[in-house]
DNA sequence: CTGGTGGGC
DNA sequence: GCCCACCAG
């Protein structure tokens, strides 16, 4: 056998033994995610989910929702996004369907068809990359809310690729997102799903405590990141959602009201 | 990465 | 309903 030839072989190997070993992590992780009621147990600790103001919060394995049913789209949607879960690989994007879990009846993605606007995740497709299984159940109707294009593949594309990056450099961020369900807003489809004119996006970093809180208008913005940090408690107003129950008075008083919290690195 | 449309069977 | 090609930020 030629030297050359021997590494090749050597070389592709390695990469299915790497990718290999990733999965077999990945799939201990799934089965170690417990959860039961109101809390997500997670490596051996007990992690609090937001409060719902609408009564009907589902678990799914790897992710879990607050649906609000006159929105026809979830009050939030919470995971922890560990540093294990980042991939290079991706998978085929499937068809979306309606979450059967929502008992009132989770909207149909025909309301956003011709609508003008984006199926936008709330828990992106793209931090569910570890497994197939995982990365399908992001595509349910629940998971989904209007978005404008230019918005979605914009500055929200780059608050998720910045949260993946943290997630990559804290090892592991817990993350509860969706859009601000308040006021007059338009609507879509027959089932009249709610255009928020506002969305958020909570990140806790358990590992080294600390925890920062975005809120962006419904628009594209060139603007940096850092101009739409907001203390974790102008959201709880405005959302009526408390996040993160237990930890939140710990935090919130080490949370500056400043763009740039201690700690984050932009 | 984030998404869309249109055509064929 | 499903699959494919092709498109844009």
């Amino acid at each position: 056998m030629k030297k050359r030839k021997f590494y090749g072989i050597f070389a592709i190997l390695l990469v299915f033994g790497v990718y290999g070993y990733e999965y077999y992590i990945n799939e201990q992780d799934l089965a170690e995610n417990v959860q039961e009621g109101a809390r997500v147990k997670s490596e051996g600790r007990i992690f609090y989910l937001p409060t719902s103001t609408t009564g009907q919060v589902i678990h799914h394995n790897g992710y879990s929702l607050s649906y609000s049913e006159p929105h026809e789209q979830a009050e939030w949607v919470a995971y922890e996004l560990k540093k294990s879960h980042l991939s290079r690989s991706t998978f085929e994007r499937p068809y979306f369907e309606v979450d059967q879990a929502v008992k009132t009846g989770a909207a149909s993605w025909r309301n956003y068809k011709n609508s003008g606007y984006d199926r936008g995740h709330l828990c992106p497709a793209g931090d569910k990359n570890y497994s197939k299984e995982a990365h399908d159940e992001t595509f349910l109707t629940s998971n989904i809310t209007p978005q404008n294009h230019d918005f979605n593949s914009g500055i929200w594309n780059t608050l998720e690729q910045k949260t993946r990056s943290w997630a990559r450099k804290y090892d592991g961020v817990f993350v509860v997102t969706g859009g601000v369900l308040k006021g007059n807003m338009k609507t879509i489809g027959n089932e009249r799903v709610a255009v928020p004119n506002q969305f958020y996006k909570v990140i806790y970093d358990a590992k080294h405590e600390k925890m920062i809180g975005f809120l962006m208008p419904h628009k594209n913005s060139n603007a940096p990141l850092a101009n739409f940090v907001v203390p974790i408690d102008a959201i709880e107003v405005l959302t009526g959602i408390d996040f993160f129950p237990e930890l939140e008075d710990a935090l919130e008083d080490r949370l500056e009201a400043s763009n740039s919290p201690t700690g984050w690195h932009f």
